[in-house]
Formats: C-alpha cells, sequence, structure tokens
DNA sequence: ACCTGAACACCGTTCAAGT
DNA sequence: ACCTGAACACCGTTCAAGT
C-alpha cells in the first residue's frame, strides 16, 4: 500500500532472511558449524554478500541471539512471578540447539540486553527488594538459567554425538524428567533466598 | 636418587613445560589469541610438536584449567562454609585473563573436575542438606561463580581495550568495590536460600 | 543498493620423515 | 622418545569490481 509497484524495490536478501537462514542452520548443525560460509551457501551467497548487511559475524549471531529470545515479544508474561519468567526464559533457550551458549558470548560482549533481566529485575521489586537487591536478584537467576542450559544443551550434543561423558550413558527417561525438576529445584532455592532477605528489610 | 645419571632422559619438553607456557601466554594475550601455534611459537617448538604431548587443543586447555584451579591443592579449605569456598574459587579465577571463559568451556566438554563442587556439596550437607539439594546447591553457586566471573573478566578485557560498553566508561574505583560486593551479595542470597530451605526438613 | 571473485592472514589437525 | 616440515581443509574479513 505505501510503496506502489514503481518502488518495489528488488532486494535480494534482507537482514531478517539471513538472521532466518542462520538460525534454522543453527539448529541442524550447532554452533561450531554456524560459519560464515555455511550461512551465505544456505541462501546461495558469496560469503561477502554477508558483510554487505552486517559489519562482522558477532553482529549477525547477536541479531539471531535476539530472535530466538523474541526480544519483539516485549510483553508476554510482563509481570509474573520471578520463577514463571525464568521458566520462560529457560524454555526459549531450550527451544533451539547450543541457543544458551551464543546467547551468553552476545551477552558478554554486550551486543545484545535481555528481555528477561528487567522483568525478574520488577518482579523482585514487587517481591519486596529494594532497586540494588532487585538487580543482584536478577543477575544470579540470569547467571544461573544460562549457566544450567549451557551444560544441559552440551550433554544433549555429547549423547547425539554417542559420546560416553561419565556414566551418563545410564540414564533413563526418569532421568530427562529429573534433569527438569533440578532446574526448578535451583530456581527455587535462589527464590527461596530473596524471601528470605525481603524479611530482615 | 631414584633415576641415576645414566637413564637420565633428555626430553625437551614435558607436559608441565607445555601446560606452563600456555598458561602464561593466557593470561599476557587472552584466550582468544591462544593458538596452539602460538604457543608452539612460545617454547621454539613446531605445532605438530604438541600433538604428540596431547591429543588435541581442547585436552592441552582442559590441563591448564586444572593448572589454574590448583586441582592438586585438594586440601586448602577443605572444611569452610560455602561462602569461603565459592570466594576462594572466584579468586581463582580472577587469577588469570578469561579464566572463567577458560573453565566453562573445558567444564562443558566434560575434561574436568571442579574442586570446589564437591567442598560445597560437603558445606552444604553440613549445614542441613540433604544429599539431592547439596547437588543442586553446589551447582547452583557454581554457575553463578562461573557466570559472573567470566562477565567480570569481559569487562576487564574491553576495559583495556579501550571499548566503552554502555554508560561503563564512567566507572570509578569505588564501582571496583562495588562489584566485589555484587559479587558477595549474589552469594548470600543463594546461601539464605540455602538456610531457608533447611528450616523446612 | 546489493553482490561477485579473489585474495589475505590466519586456524586445528595429520603424517611421513628425521634423530 | 620427541620433533620437523609440509600439507589439508578449513576460518573471518577486506576490497576492487561488477550490475
Amino acid at each position: 500500500m505505501k510503496d506502489p509497484d514503481s518502488k518495489t524495490k528488488i532486494r535480494r536478501h534482507s537482514q531478517a532472511d539471513i538472521v532466518g537462514a542462520a538460525l534454522s542452520l543453527l539448529d541442524d548443525q550447532g554452533l561450531p558449524n554456524l560459519s560464515m560460509r555455511a550461512i551465505a551457501d544456505s541462501i546461495g551467497v558469496q560469503v561477502s554478500a554477508l558483510y554487505w548487511h552486517f559489519p562482522n559475524k558477532q553482529t549477525l549471531l547477536a541479531r539471531v541471539s535476539e530472535r530466538l529470545l523474541g526480544n519483539s515479544t516485549i510483553d508476554s508474561d510482563a509481570d509474573g512471578d520471578i520463577e514463571s519468567i525464568a521458566v520462560d526464559f529457560h524454555e526459549r533457550l531450550l527451544a533451539y540447539r547450543d541457543a544458551a551458549e551464543l546467547v551468553s558470548s552476545s551477552l558478554a560482549l554486550g551486543l545484545i540486553t535481555l528481555p528477561a533481566r528487567p522483568l525478574i529485575h520488577d518482579a523482585a521489586v514487587r517481591a519486596g527488594l529494594d532497586d540494588r537487591g532487585a538487580t543482584i536478584a536478577a543477575d544470579t537467576i540470569v547467571h544461573f538459567v544460562i549457566g544450567f542450559t549451557f551444560h544441559e544443551q552440551q550433554r544433549m550434543n555429547a549423547d547425539s554425538a554417542g559420546v560416553v561423558i561419565h556414566e551418563a550413558a545410564t540414564m533413563t527417561v526418569a532421568d530427562i524428567g529429573a534433569e527438569a525438576d533440578d532446574f526448578r529445584s535451583g530456581l527455587r532455592l535462589i527464590t527461596a533466598g530473596i524471601h528470605a532477605t525481603v524479611k530482615f528489610l
């Protein structure tokens, strides 16, 4: 409507296209195989073409991180409790292969912000913490979720590669449920700390 | 004494030599520059020589991780409380550039074990948790320490590279002290959760 | 505006061959 | 037992040139 046919640009690839291609490549090849050449190949373009759209690989990966975190879905559980926000964050990371490692690296380079962080901060304030306490609580939970999921996904990769890590080979279906329980238990340990801290104020 | 001169092997480089060279190279060049070629150069040897001593780079790096964690110093604070064990772990990571990222990757690949883990586990049991609770507490604290230190060291690298990350440029000497306080505060949040959980048993 | 083609300066790893 | 020299199959990034 706002762009009549006279102005229909034949842009062969948008940033969004490339990010989408990279995301699905990540999911079925894994982060170690997500090279600029692999991304270029998957959309039928030369590697150098990617550098017209993005200044470097890390920036491209940061956009992929944002996409899988759903940085657009601003609201979602905007006023849930801490636990449900953390569980949602955990699930988004679990939805794509190696997502925790990818997000961890984008975050470390300061190229993304996590939607979950302010949500947890505000929930902590509602729970009774002051601003500084809420910031520390948010950081602690974010570290926990990323660290936990990182290990979780690394084990998934090792399993599917047939690698035996210690005695993990004897893991049954019940153990997978136990892993999810461990996540919630670790989370509850931290939230219990938050509530206990509130009582001292 | 146990090896008379007739048997004095002229081993030109031991594994320990190489690990030591890699460790000091890590400390003044950073993890991204710690290539097999750089390590080989620093001890005056061809890259391929390293592959006689180690099967691959990750294994070499795992031995470096163990060295900087002081996996030999088994005792140290064998029966301290959770907080002092975590603080010691944090200090060992802070002692070498990029140590948190290095250890995180060795750990994810299942190539090392952390001395701090069983120490925290036992301290948690002494505090009143059962075995499963103590395991979860140990993992949660380990995730927190590594995640916190990872970000801490990434910021150190960005600072020394003159990179301005957000408004971090206005950080004063007082803020450095505040950063150390944040570590202890995050830690106390988790230990408060542990003590609160114990009361429910 | 968007992409090609070719190059540069690197990687980790392997392997025959030397001593 | 320990290392050299050379190669293989990759990387991320740059840049002139095309359309």
